[in-house]
DNA sequence: TCTTGACTTAGAGTTAACTCTAAGGGGTAT
DNA sequence: ATACCCCTTAGAGTTAACTCTAAGTCAAGA
């Protein structure tokens, strides 16, 4: 009890690929909640920081920007959390559908770019007709 | 033979949802080639110029960015096109890769942002527990 | 004829998300 | 003790991809 892990913040940079200012930026911005520091102020990641910016890189790649992780993180921090377990909620669950309409418009999308190939294979082996 | 369809800046605007600055941008920047004029200096778009830009849409949206759409325009419009076969197929299977691996990991997130929710739900149903 | 509205251009401004710089402090290896 | 590297901050700069503005031309409708 007390005493948890705790990581540098190069540790962290290097453990989820994101640059030092990177993280720093994300901290500065809520896009994480602020970081303990120690007596010399600096940085000391618990694992639950690092869990917070997993989430963050989860829901980054998913495309969802900065201006709602921040949301998210700011219902998380207020004092009765479950107060606002139903608006993160829909924040997750919205972003959750447009992930999987923008699947779907990849995989239609994928189609068109195999057919281009295709289109460009047959004329590599033909060496004819017209070309766009 | 001659009197090919055509169709004003808005016509396409409309038919592709891309702002009448944005098409002019995109040719600007050569992400498709020159469009013809009438005497007047008014654009007039062929079928093929709308098929370009729905190609430029395509990649865009799978997130190729606009310098390697420009090169694929570049190599199109060479004197003879068969010359940048190879190097366009290179591009455009490049690129097909990419999205797959996109997908993939995408799918991963995906599950990681349903484990999420789920757990927010539980804490919906529950009010009790550590919330993160 | 006058107005309206679409078109033209060059170029400035915006936005998100970094990315870097300058100026300085602290702890450790030689 | 000196060099080295990582840490700190505030704030400036960068990039991609638009997005808009100003100033002007042109043609069709009232």
């Amino acid at each position: 009890m007390g005493d948890e892990l705790s990581f540098t913040i190069k540790d962290v940079s290097d453990k989820l690929n994101l640059s030092t200012h990177t993280i720093r930026y994300y901290e500065k911005e809520g896009v994480i909640p602020k970081v303990k520091r120690n007596d010399n102020g600096v940085r000391e990641y618990t694992t639950t920081d690092i869990q917070w910016l997993e989430l963050v890189c989860c829901l980054k790649e998913t495309g969802m920007p900065l201006k709602n992780i921040k949301q998210i993180v700011r219902l998380s921090l207020v004092t009765n959390t479950e107060d606002t377990l139903e608006e993160r909620l829909e924040i997750l669950t919205n972003h959750k559908n447009k992930v999987l309409e923008h699947m779907k418009s990849t995989e239609k999308n994928l189609m068109k770019i195999n057919k281009k190939i295709d289109y460009y294979k047959g004329n590599v082996n033909c060496k004819e007709g017209k070309i766009q």
